[in-house]
DNA sequence: TCCCAGGTGTTAC
DNA sequence: GTAACACATGGG
């Protein structure tokens, strides 16, 4: 097992985690497993570090996926002179937020299932999926199921896709496994340009703005996109005394404020009025 | 019982 | 182009 450890200050583990970015994660002893694709790590943290334990062949791959090789100093004073109150405090609050570095294709089935659902329901249906379709690996002495592969949504019966929780949207998913069983790359989209992206993207039944929005920051790293859910419309309205009601204008106007940064800001003030806000009082 | 949750597809104008 | 509605499911 290698040891990867980095100073917490911009890197808490939990905060990373539990802010909507990703559903894969468990609490572990003192930390949590996280689970990418076909790869688990486990992670916590200690004395001003955050720790992250995985196979030797896989540190390249959680250095990317933990985004280690970025700066957030600089994301975070920018913020801190964005001259947005409740994005400063969000951002002092979420201070070691990081935006993960996902795999795509895992990262369009999840996202896919996030439409009109809540996050603890989300985690809940991923996780049936994983142990209904996909079998185990071992990691650490223990068993875990990987995401399921394209083809297992592709062969998979809607009865089966049914009995993880997926509602109405189980077609969605089985029609994106058959479209990538059957020659659809979605991890060379990457070369194109970001609006060439979205086209594409929306091209995917089952994802619209909202969706490709998220796919793109979460799994592209186009952080240029600013996802606005129910939340942050609650957050325009509320917080920054916006006008707007359309999500695509608001989501529009949020971006151009905050150029390359505006994704990590949402990240911020998401996890700030959903985690924070909302829990006391 | 109704409303909400990291919304989207379809239909009707 | 946009406004209304349906869509599975579980928690509050």
């Amino acid at each position: 097992m290698e040891k990867i450890i980095f100073d917490s200050e911009f890197f808490n583990i939990k905060d990373t985690l539990t802010c909507g970015q990703t559903f894969r994660f468990s609490e572990f002893e003192s930390g949590y497993k996280i689970f990418s694709a076909d790869k688990c790590c486990y992670a916590y943290s200690e004395n001003n570090k955050t720790v992250i334990e995985c196979e030797r062949q896989d540190e390249e791959y959680f250095e990317n996926y933990f985004d280690l090789s970025s700066d957030y100093s600089k994301i975070y004073k920018a913020a801190l002179n964005s001259g947005y109150p409740f994005l400063v405090a969000s951002a002092k609050c979420g201070k070691g937020i990081r935006i993960l570095n996902q795999n795509k294709t895992e990262t369009l089935f999840s996202f896919m299932i996030s439409q009109n659902n809540n996050i603890p329901r989300i985690k809940k249906t991923i996780e049936n999926l994983c142990s209904k379709l996909q079998t185990p690996r071992s990691f650490g002495g223990a068993f875990f199921h990987p995401f399921p592969s394209p083809e297992k949504f592709a062969f998979a019966s809607l009865e089966q896709l049914n009995e993880t929780g997926l509602g109405y949207r189980a077609p969605y998913l089985k029609l994106l496994g058959e479209r990538i069983s059957a020659g659809y790359d979605v991890e060379k989209l990457n070369v194109l340009s970001s609006s060439a992206l979205k086209n594409e993207l929306l091209s995917i039944k089952g994802v619209g703005e909202k969706v490709s929005d998220c796919v793109m920051l979460f799994g592209y790293k186009r952080t240029e996109r600013f996802p606005v859910d129910t939340w942050i419309e609650k957050i325009y309205k509320q917080d920054f005394s916006g006008n707007l009601s359309d999500r695509k204008a608001i989501s529009a106007w949020l971006s151009e404020r905050f150029g390359e940064y505006a994704g990590y800001f949402q990240q911020y003030m998401f996890h700030y009025k959903r985690n924070v806000l909302s829990k006391n009082s």
